[in-house]
DNA sequence: CCAACGTATCATTCCCGGCTGATGTCACTC
DNA sequence: GAGTGACATCAGCCGGGAATGATACGTTGG
């Protein structure tokens, strides 16, 4: 597995990382994650969108809320394409020009 | 440790990760990098300035050459910020509204 | 010493993506 | 069914960052 740009690029933002983490240990609706970022509504629910997309989160709707839990696997799938490349990295060769 | 989306975001984009993967399993020099991604010389410099400054890469001067290598203890320690938080999903509480 | 090469820096252009406001849509309450 | 609250979608604005061209710098070979 290799490095997919398109998948970072969804975990390199300050307000989804910050929603990322308050989702970890329970989850929460957005009524929720708008308080504790302070941001807008609209602006978290565009953000979740993305995370949904990605399959970051899981949405579990209740009622008029929309509950959201994280994704664990996809998280360690990252990792995991993270710790693989560091692993290639062991050889000291070097190309000749 | 908690997410870096700064860190994360050098990471997030398709050149700087074809030219991370390039560089696990041997060092290249940047006229390498050029010839392999097909990307113009200035640009690599760019991005390769980005990687280094984010402590990704070293760098080794040799005569007109400059060699990059991959620091593969930076990738493990985003990689271990993700394995964390994807540890901490473990509960599957849900806060009331 | 000069020409060619490898590389870095600078200034500019351009485009993608985050933020916002307005609006639409359900669900619940009275 | 009218009103309110939770959430999503849409269109527009705007800034940051990637790509490019020109240029500068150090190195090597003739």
């Amino acid at each position: 597995m290799s490095l997919d740009a398109d998948v970072l690029k969804v975990l390199a933002d300050p307000l989804r990382a910050r929603i990322l983490e308050l989702l970890a240990g329970e989850a929460l609706c957005t009524c929720h994650l708008v308080e504790e970022t302070g941001a807008k509504q609209t602006n978290v629910s565009n953000h979740l969108k993305v995370l949904r997309e990605a399959g970051f989160v899981d949405t579990e709707p209740c009622g008029r809320f929309t509950y959201y839990r994280l994704r664990s696997d996809a998280l360690r799938r990252v990792a995991g394409s993270l710790t693989e490349l560091a692993d290639r990295a062991g050889s000291d060769a070097r190309r000749p020009c």
